[in-house]
DNA sequence: TCATTGGCTATCA
DNA sequence: CTGATAGCCAATG
């Protein structure tokens, strides 16, 4: 990103940047991307500049779910469509929550 | 499982 | 500064 396209904190590049590496299949979490950018508090900041999303269809903030293993929102509802695309990526899901390869289910 | 507190962080109105 | 928001953690009921 040498180019700005948008007027955008530092802090939202980051984000940005590190949620359009996340490889196909794959999934992070809003604690794990805030920690990946140096600020391993701001997850709440983290989900903030994605729901501005200066990129639409760029940003892959549907791979981005909650650490609950839930999905989070997504376009200001509920993250029914996020379970959908992730599941199509080849994600496997529990009732209502994604089961992530590094983590345990619970329950 | 759900709801509620309290504390944290970044940005906007 | 205040309130709100795509969150997280811990505790409580």
């Amino acid at each position: 990103m040498h180019v700005d396209a948008a007027k955008l904190t530092e802090f939202q590049k980051r984000v940005f940047a590190y949620v359009s590496k996340i490889p196909k299949g794959k999934v992070t979490t809003y604690e794990e991307v805030a920690r990946a950018i140096g600020s391993p508090k701001a997850y709440r900041a983290v989900g903030n500049a994605l729901r501005k999303n200066p990129f639409p269809g760029k940003i892959p903030c549907h791979r981005v779910i909650r650490s609950d293993g839930r999905a989070g929102k997504y376009l200001g509802k509920d993250g029914k469509k996020k379970m959908r695309m992730l599941a199509k990526e080849g994600l496997e899901f529990k009732k209502g929550r994604i089961r992530k390869q590094e983590k345990m289910q619970q329950k």
